[in-house]
DNA sequence: AGGAAATCTTGACAAGCGTCCAAGATCAGG
DNA sequence: CCTGATCTTGGACGCTTGTCAAGATTTCCT
């Protein structure tokens, strides 16, 4: 029965795939405590209930599966974040909303940001982590600029600034908030609502 | 003769720091070429003239040789800086010389921050290296706030951000340009230049 | 139930790491 | 020129790393 072996083929293609992500989302554990330089893949291999041999069976090497990883970061990530230009009727709304958004994904997983920050400087050294970063980037850079052109559409203005620019301010700013927030500043998230809320207007000038 | 004493014992300790200098030096050529985790000892010690042992005679450990390197580094960006916010009397001019300075900052030493956004993000886990990065952080902050106070002089209005803030969005940026600049981007440095330009007014509405 | 295919474990490998140390080289002072 | 302090070398250590392959185990189909 044909279809009967298409579905067993499927199911095997399923389960290799969620043992792949199984071990990836563990490995983005390790990583997200440890950083890039000071995990090994037996490390990632004691984070899960298997041995470090089983690395090798699913993944090429140790850049295939911390590539992989980015991926999957990528997704949950994107995921996270859609959802954050939701309704808001007023500029203002908008302005506070976006501050909020921000504010609560940093607080809400602050290790995987670290983490993205650590690979993403990685990328600037390692050539095979450069593609996946640049596409994490424009996906990060497509949402902040939907977020703008939202607040344009609202007011009936234009906004004055790339979206690469828009991109690289927002990011500095919830980058800063990431580094003090892991160092106990208290003000962190609140200074970066503020941040978020007044920059937002500021691009229309 | 007492001030012969002196002399001779302040010649040693001159010495010694001026070997230190010279080591770190070469370790921070290996650190901006290789990157903090694919830089070892001996990988420091080929770019010097001697072995590798006698980094641990200069040194008290691997962690002790990058925390100077670190500090070295911080000098010689500081002097870069220095000077940036030269003569400008006009708004405008001083806006552009912002511009062209990190721009000019950006192509005449990228790998070096390339470094630096490096040894920032492991500062996120090293705590060994948070103190020093915060402290070149600072410099950083006061270097880019004088930018904006000088404009505000200029001007005759109040800046309506905090300098944390404008820290972290001019950074986004330098960030953003060198990470487009090193992935061979011909535009990385004059969009570095606009959005600065453009930034620094932005800062005042 | 049997046997092939898959999944997983275990142990080993060469290489590289940070660190340390004994011994040689180099230099300054008497 | 000798002597002692300083500087430098190069090898050795114990450990970790990524990678691999052979064998044990499980799964699945007929």
């Amino acid at each position: 029965m044909p279809s009967s072996g298409a579905v067993r083929l499927r199911s095997r293609v399923d389960k290799f795939e969620d043992r792949r992500r199984e071990l990836a989302d563990a490995a983005l554990l390790a990583l997200a405590e440890l950083g890039y330089a000071r995990t090994s893949l037996r490390t990632i291999a004691d984070h899960t209930e298997f041995s470090h041999g089983l690395l090798h069976y699913y993944f090429a090497d140790k850049s295939d599966l911390i590539t992989y990883c980015v991926q999957r970061y990528k997704d949950a990530c994107v995921q996270r974040y859609e959802g954050l230009v939701a309704e808001a009727s007023t500029p203002a709304e908008l302005a506070v909303a976006c501050g909020d958004g921000l504010a609560a994904t940093l607080a809400d997983a602050p290790l995987l940001h670290r983490l993205w920050y650590d690979l993403r400087a990685q990328s600037l050294f390692e050539e095979a982590f450069r593609a996946d970063v640049a596409e994490i980037d424009g996906r990060l850079q497509d949402m902040i600029w939907r977020l703008v052109l939202a607040y344009a559409d609202i007011t009936g203005t234009e906004p004055t600034c790339t979206p690469s620019a828009a991109y690289a301010m927002f990011d500095g700013l919830f980058q800063q908030a990431l580094q003090r927030h892991l160092a106990g500043a208290e003000s962190a998230l609140d200074d970066l609502r503020d941040g978020c809320r007044d920059l937002l207007p500021r691009l229309f000038v």
